[in-house]
DNA sequence: TGATCTAATTTTGAATTCAAAATTATGTCA
DNA sequence: TGACATAATTTTGAATTCAAAATTAGATCA
């Protein structure tokens, strides 16, 4: 008997996770605009897909709060509000303490070498003072840690709710003095990371989060209130 | 004019979540089989809906983990597995950790007390040895903790960890020394709520998932290899 | 003019239909 | 008999269709 046994088998995706996929970034980026409808009609004619699977993937985003389905009246893109993000970041804190404990018990050098290669090209982004690179790359460390973590519960639930914030994440420009901070809690990041300090490891995750959320929830109130005074 | 205006309006389920809300149950009490496939022409009969509607239902549950699609092949029910146990919890004790530690911030006495009262409840299902009333009421404990973290988000991403696990738990048959534990570690979780000391709520609801792990973990083995030997 | 009611249109929700894939049943041959 | 190939059936995935709801446009009247 043939012994070519894939232990998972190519798994073909179907066209409602493919629309899944292809959404999520078109409201990330704010491609969709957030607090407008959904062009249903529209994205079926530019996927070239019918009502059904389309609608599909609407439930399923919806599930994971991108989208709000309004019954008879259609889904619409959800906006990123302070109230929101007041709820959110300290899950995600939770979630990436969790993650830098986990990964410090599991991490290889390899790996660890991977995030500190990471951590140099984040540093050239912040020198050349290039956002759109700093931001991806600083994506690409706290992914990192979160695959060392080894536990896909604990990705999928921190990816999905880093998701929501992106958008958020992804407009807000970082004041000069916030910025600097960011790089400096990276530096202890990646300090505690190669000690293998799993405790302090978790609460600078933990205080950087919360750094964040100060920081989106200003941008945030900067943007919806902008005649008023300071 | 007239000033009727509830704040949110009457949302009238839609016909999916509707599926959504009836078939979770079905998959926690086990009456849809664990790795078996989900009966989907039966289910439509009983529902006396189309396949459309049932379909959507089915990928927001995946999207859960509760069940999982095979292309071309339908929707299996999942197995909770050790593996998925072990990571699980711990995710689940980090945000049930979170969510003692915001209660105790913005609790009320009234809810104090009818945690109080749960808390009661559920010694007297403990001394009958009623084992049902226990779980349901021990669900309400947590439930109401959650609550009163006043975290939507936190409560979603608890909720639906919690619901791939009470699958097991509800199985899960425990010792009469680890529910003698348990009932011990809940006059703690009540007594430092009482008090509103986060730090420690947090970490003896940490530390009671963790056990419940390692109870749910030793059933499931036990499961498993009923013929091995100890 | 503008407020309100009614009719036409569009959009949404869900059943039905249809093609493709997988499964099961049947037949063939060593 | 049993391994393999082929045909029939069932199931799945997705487009289409159809009814109900919402929206828009138009008409009426104070």
């Amino acid at each position: 008997m043939m012994q070519n046994a894939p232990a998972q088998a190519i798994t073909r995706k179907s066209l409602h996770q493919e629309l899944v996929d292809r959404l999520q970034p078109l409201i990330i980026s704010g491609e969709l605009t957030p607090g407008s409808k959904v062009p249903e009609k529209l994205l079926c004619t530019r996927f070239g897909v019918s009502r059904t699977p389309l609608r599909e993937a609407l439930k399923v985003l919806a599930s994971d709060g991108l989208i709000r389905l309004e019954p008879n009246r259609g889904a619409w893109v959800t906006l990123v509000t302070v109230g929101e993000v007041e709820e959110v970041f300290p899950v995600l804190g939770a979630l990436e303490a969790l993650s830098g404990e986990l990964a410090c018990k599991s991490i290889t050098t390899d790996e660890i070498n991977a995030v500190r290669r990471l951590h140099a090209q984040m540093i050239e982004s912040y020198d050349t003072r290039d956002l759109d690179s700093y931001f991806a790359i600083n994506q690409k460390i706290h992914r990192a840690i979160l695959l060392a973590a080894r536990n896909d519960t604990l990705t999928t639930s921190c990816q999905a709710l880093s998701l929501r914030m992106q958008r958020a994440r992804y407009l807000a420009n970082m004041t000069e003095g916030r910025w600097y901070a960011a790089v400096q809690e990276h530096e202890n990041i990646l300090k505690f990371l190669i000690d293998k300090d799993g405790r302090r490891l978790a609460r600078t995750l933990l205080d950087h989060m919360e750094s964040k959320r100060v920081s989106v929830v200003q941008w945030l109130e900067a943007q919806n209130e902008p005649s008023e005074p300071v």
